[in-house]
DNA sequence: TGATGCAGATA
DNA sequence: TATCTG
DNA sequence: ATCA
């Protein structure tokens, strides 16, 4: 099925990758190998050309952990002069991420000046002037999963960002699929943090942790993606959102805005904001935010579900204040309503062995309507997380065409067992002959026995397009975003039912009737797009 | 100055 | 059509 | 709000 460059040990390095240009030499030493080897392959995917000698002329990039791991890697050599930049690896991920090549004078490592050159806590920044040739040595011994720094933790709200977790209290982007960071919260000032606060013991597989030294930062901005996104105004909740995840990493405190001015996704605002921060403990901007009645009450009615933006903004209008008000409005939708009524139900977070129960209890319901069927709960279960905000179950039949129609006798089924307890969208689109059209249903749903509602989401997948349903939603949004770009970069269009060749540019948008490659599992489209294999619990980048 | 993901259900 | 969700 |  999957076409040649599956085969081959690598995909084919694209020359017009955002590295091409670059020779590059890979300082093994304190890395681990399984990821010098998705460095490499990334290099080389994206047009770089990875040198194995260090001191060959065309060297125009060395890649170092830090400068200690190059003096141990190269030794005397180091005297010689090197006319390649020397760079963290850190930029090498900060570029993958970005899907482009980010500025490099930040992770420049200089040699020379073999002063800390031990200790892993970053040193004084006391002096800014004298900065460019801090060496921001990265953390210790990296014993890094695979992809990315931070994870691990028991989970944090999938589609909505509560927040800090345990041990990297950060906040919010979280996991479930292709969207990062959905409804608000935190902006309520009491509680919101507090909750959740199981500090789980550092587990020896975590991947390294960033000491996280500038959440003074961090957590602000975790509230102002919260605060911009009710209030509608998604693209500036998206930079914050980008913008954290590099603060986060950064191996030293900020003491100054010199020391970020040239980070990725920190503009000419977030050098404001950050200066403020560093300079007076807060942000002014927050602080109004936080005590403005307006904003308070939009945000928390957009935490019901069915209400964005706009609906909160018309009923606050409406002179609705708490959600006790909005039960008398009668200009809800039905959703809206249920959304509402269970609200507290909805927020509350269902531990994993009762969504384990759930998903068996699922299985067997499905088995009874259609024999052979295979159904699976994606999202934050499959990733293993120790508690779940919802439960997203992806559906299937290996016979490739019976699956059209089971969606409706499936729910009807569920409805008879008293599973299913309320609807909120039903959609039907499995058509046949086709691998096209996927079955949705979202609806509230109760643990057997209880009364509790939780969300949850059935959607039936053709079986050719079944491993992208798959992939989308077990997530997390942030590995779906990755493999949304490193798809493009090939030239492909990848989302929840399919990777199609891309209709470059040319036409219109609508990409029309173009029918999806055919894979017949996720490693099979992770090895097509040349991204190293993930097993879902390990997908919580 | 424009793009930043987007399809499809609901009312 | 505007709004909202995932 | 950031980037090209």
């Amino acid at each position: 099925m999957a076409p040649k460059a599956s085969k081959n040990r690598y995909p084919p390095s694209d020359p017009h990758g955002i590295f091409s240009g670059m020779v590059v030499f890979l300082c093994d030493d304190g890395v681990q190998r399984r990821r010098l080897q998705i460095w490499k392959q990334k290099l080389v995917q994206m047009g770089a050309i990875v040198e194995e000698e260090a001191l060959s002329r065309n060297v125009t990039h060395v890649f170092a952990v830090n400068s200690d791991s190059l003096r141990r890697k190269l030794g005397p050599k180091l005297l010689q002069r090197f006319e390649a930049t020397i760079l963290l690896y850190q930029w090498l991920e900060d570029s993958l991420k970005l899907g482009e090549k980010v500025r490099e004078e930040s992770y420049t490592i200089q040699l020379g000046s073999p002063k800390n050159s031990s200790n892993e806590k970053s040193v004084e920044y006391a002096d800014v002037k004298e900065s460019s040739d801090n060496q921001l040595h990265l953390y210790k011994k990296l014993k890094p999963s695979p992809i990315n720094s931070e994870s691990s933790s028991p989970e944090m709200k999938d589609t909505s960002l509560r927040n800090s977790v345990d041990v990297v209290p950060h906040i919010a982007y979280s996991s479930n699929n292709s969207s990062y960071p959905r409804s608000p919260s935190s902006i309520s000032p009491v509680t919101s943090d507090a909750q959740q606060s199981t500090v789980s013991a550092p587990d020896a597989s975590l991947p390294y942790h960033p000491p996280d030294l500038n959440r003074n930062i961090t957590e602000i901005f975790g509230k102002l993606i919260n605060i911009y996104r009710a209030l509608g105004d998604d693209r500036r909740s998206f930079s914050y959102y980008k913008a954290i995840p590099v603060i986060e990493r950064l191996p030293f405190k900020i003491e100054s805005v010199d020391q970020v001015k040239d980070l990725p996704a920190i503009g000419k605002s977030m050098q404001d904001h950050i200066h403020e921060i560093v300079t007076t403990g807060k942000l002014s901007k927050l602080e109004h935010f936080e005590s403005d009645e307006k904003v308070r009450t939009i945000s928390l009615f957009g935490e019901v579900w069915g209400i964005g933006p706009a609906t909160a903004l018309k009923l606050y209008e409406r002179g609705h204040r708490n959600l006790d008000d909005l039960k008398s409005d009668d200009t809800l939708t039905n959703s809206q309503w249920l959304g509402l009524k269970y609200f507290e139900d909805i927020k509350t977070r269902i531990p994993r062995d009762e969504v384990q129960e759930m998903e068996r209890l699922l299985q067997k319901a499905a088995e009874d309507v259609l024999p052979g069927v295979n159904v699976v709960c994606g999202g934050s279960f499959r990733r293993g997380k120790a508690t779940c905000g919802d439960m997203d179950i992806v559906i299937t039949h290996p016979d490739g065409e019976s699956h059209i129609g089971f969606l409706p006798k499936y729910v009807n089924h569920l409805k008879d067992i008293n599973f299913l307890r309320e609807d909120l969208v039903f959609s039907i689109h499995s058509e046949q002959g086709t691998d096209l059209g996927v079955d949705t249903y979202f609806g509230l749903c109760t643990y057997p026995g209880r009364e509790l509602r939780h969300r949850i989401d059935l959607k039936v997948y053709p079986k050719d397009i079944y491993p992208f349903g798959l992939i989308a939603w077990t997530g997390n949004d942030v590995l779906n975003r990755r493999l949304r770009i490193l798809a493009e970069s090939k030239g492909f269009r990848l989302d929840d039912t399919g990777l199609f060749p891309a209709t470059h540019g040319s036409g219109g948008k609508r990409v029309s009737a173009s029918t999806s490659l055919k894979f017949n599992s996720e490693k099979e489209v992770f090895d097509f797009l040349g991204f190293p294999w993930l097993e879902p619990h390990e997908r919580n980048i």
